[in-house]
RNA sequence: GGUCCCUUCGUCUAUCGGUUAGGACGCCAGGUUUUCAACCUGGAAAGACGGGUUCGAUUCCCGUAGGGACUA
């Protein structure tokens, strides 16, 4: 790489888009549709890629679903219109692998995962990104509302300059040398911008909805696909209350995540207050509940943490200051990194509620805004 | 056996002659969200039964049923 940044195209290559080969992954949704389009526009050699990851049948109707159907023709279209090559891969069976088997088995071990983690960890920055690299891409680019900021020191990944938008949560196990290869076009613009890019490059997706739920699960209840792959797997048992009580049977653990207040069904009298879901014991296949009081936490443990670009990390962790999101709709919140034994943990300034086994921890930069994100890690159990 | 008290949405209860019978928990729907949750908004949902008194009864009186306390 050179490092003449006067001369450096928009993907931060020393060479003219035309002669700059990018893999777009395309969802079929409206930002990696203007994502590979305006990257079209600008003259980049771009290879449309599409992953048909799950059942293609009838069965998905959902229009706020992903990669699938309906979304292949869309990301089709949107290639056909902008004049560049569109292949769609079929990974179904990888997917399943990757991201559908953890997915269950996470939740029958009583944790909560994020398929949309996995599936960027392996399908999307693993194997397509492999696949960019055979087809002699210099980069991979994709529609996710964050930046990629190349410093002295290397890459650094930092949230979406729309806040509202920001996607940084779900990619905080992004190694380094996936990063090094991944461009983020979107990530200075936000949502609005992106429509009325669309709207101007003409795009037919223009106007389809933001996707949300799990992708893959066509019902609207995930726990029919995890039933359907694991056959007998919603054993009933024992909702028990912290004090002891035993107050009703649930469905199967499955059915719950930490910090969860709804699906309980216990009307049982007295409380003003709602009961919420404080533990799920998968060995004793008990939901325990109690006040949201109950709920809070400052120590979190964690596994497999991730750390992205370069680090101050190392030596001097303990004590050191950070922001931390547990959830992705919250706002990162002030905690310290504190050496537990030799094992790194994190412990919030002020505890919350509902911190959950599967869910990410997502670290950042200790700075107002908390733009940088810092890696992260899979939340094991929390104090 | 006697005396006294209680009975309202699925649940816990508010309203002590005129109310769209209110709230909480639960449930449902919508919003939000590339996870699951949380959260926000909205919705359905009740006066044990039968007689009275009254212009009017959930509210007062009587009886029936069910529950509770005390008492030979």
């Amino acid at each position: 790489m050179n490092t003449d940044l006067t001369s450096m195209n928009s993907l931060g290559f020393v060479k003219a888009p035309k002669d700059t080969r990018v893999v777009v992954a395309m969802s079929g949704g409206v930002d990696s549709s203007v994502c590979a389009a305006m990257l079209a526009r600008e003259g980049y050699d771009v290879v449309g890629v599409t992953l048909q990851l799950y059942d293609h049948g009838e069965a998905i109707k959902n229009p706020k679903a992903c990669c699938a159907g309906q979304d292949i023709y869309d990301a089709k279209r949107v290639a056909e219109m902008m004049g560049f090559p569109h292949y769609v891969l079929d990974y179904e069976t990888n997917f399943k692998e990757s991201v559908m088997e953890d997915f269950a088995d996470t939740y029958l071990k009583g944790a909560t995962p994020i398929p949309c983690v996995r599936c960027n960890q392996s399908v999307k920055f693993r194997d397509l990104l492999a696949v960019a690299k055979d087809l002699g891409a210099d980069c991979m680019a994709t529609g996710h509302y964050i930046q990629r900021i190349e410093t002295a020191g290397g890459a650094q990944l930092h949230r979406g300059f729309d806040g509202g938008k920001d996607q940084s949560y779900f990619l905080f196990a992004t190694t380094k040398d996936q990063l090094d290869f991944l461009r983020f076009p979107l990530g200075a613009m936000d949502k609005t911008q992106t429509r009325k890019l669309a709207k101007e490059l003409g795009l037919r997706v223009a106007s389809k909805p933001d996707s949300q739920d799990i992708c893959f699960v066509p019902t609207g209840k995930y726990t029919d696909v995890i039933e359907k792959m694991r056959p007998g797997a919603a054993v009933p048992g024992n909702i028990v209350h912290q004090d002891g009580r035993v107050l009703g049977e649930h469905r199967g653990i499955m059915y719950y995540t930490v910090g969860q207040r709804r699906g309980l069904g216990l009307p049982d009298g007295s409380g003003i207050d709602p009961l919420f879901v404080v533990s799920i014991d998968a060995e004793a296949n008990t939901v325990v509940v109690g006040p949201r009081a109950a709920l809070l936490r400052d120590k979190v443990y964690l596994t497999d943490i991730n750390w992205i670009g370069e680090g101050v990390y190392g030596a001097n962790l303990d004590g050191m200051a950070i922001r931390v999101k547990t959830r992705s709709t919250k706002p990162p919140l002030p905690a310290r990194f504190k050496l537990e034994g030799n094992k790194l943990i994190v412990v919030l300034d002020a505890p919350i509620e509902g911190i959950s086994p599967g869910q990410a921890c997502v670290f950042y930069e200790d700075v107002e805004g908390a733009s940088r994100v810092l890696g992260g890690g899979w939340i094991e159990s929390a104090a």
